[in-house]
DNA sequence: TGAACAGTTGAAGAGTTGTTCAAGTGTTTA
DNA sequence: TAAACACTTGAACAACTCTTCAACTGTTCA
């Protein structure tokens, strides 16, 4: 009984110290959330795909809609959110609007995907 | 007048071969939404959480619970998607599942988008 | 100036997602 | 065998997301 108390006891500190060791271990709560919230941008197939094709050419607005088959409404929308997680850059010229990868790692990123997909079948 | 329809044409023409070039340079139409919906898995920061607590160790589903602070169920529920995107197994030890990283390159992901992170700012 | 053009923006609606709760499975222990 | 344990699962619901539509801004050209 006394030793079964005692016995709890010290699983519930073991227990306690894994957990602590685990949380210390991994990178802070505001990094991860930041990490999922930079993920979430690419796990959508339009902006993927506009990533994509930003890669091949820096595109007008129009161009991409079109070759995506999409609105230009739509694909205005998503480059908003492209822009604010700073993956592309639009400058304005004339009437027109280019747009082109604001960075280096963004390709990066989805190489890294493609090669998990292609040797994970 | 006749010019004017020539030159259209020939715009159209352009314009068509702008489109078949960058749909034919990017990836297919299948591996772009293979891509998104393996980004969107770690687009959650409960799942990222739960693959870099299983990065420091192998652990079970109580355990994970505890570290993070969350029922059983919705770990369980996460855990499900984990392992349906083969990014974590599980391995039933008596009463209790142990679960861990399924692929090495799962945290290559996850530290490229940190190090995205870390030089964007 | 005004009409056409290229793109942005806000609201709305359908669809999706993540958590909770309650009920279930399968294993162990008394 | 029954109770306890460690999960899993399905339904339900609130919160979020993506596209569409209509209205708007800013630029060019006649």
């Amino acid at each position: 009984m006394e030793f079964e108390e005692n016995f709890n006891l010290e699983n519930d500190i073991i227990e306690e110290k894994l957990t602590d060791f685990v949380r210390r271990k991994i990178a802070s709560e505001e990094k991860i959330y930041d990490l999922a919230e930079l993920f979430k941008v690419f796990g959508d197939s339009t902006r993927t795909k506009i990533l994509c094709c930003l890669e091949v050419k820096d595109l007008y607005v129009g161009e991409l809609a079109e070759i995506l088959n999409m609105s230009i409404s739509a694909v205005s929308h998503q480059l908003r959110v492209l822009k604010n997680a700073k993956l592309v850059r639009g400058v304005k010229e004339g009437k027109e609007v280019k747009y082109s990868l604001d960075d280096n790692h963004v390709m990066m990123i989805i190489s890294c995907g493609l090669t998990h997909l292609a040797e994970r079948d």
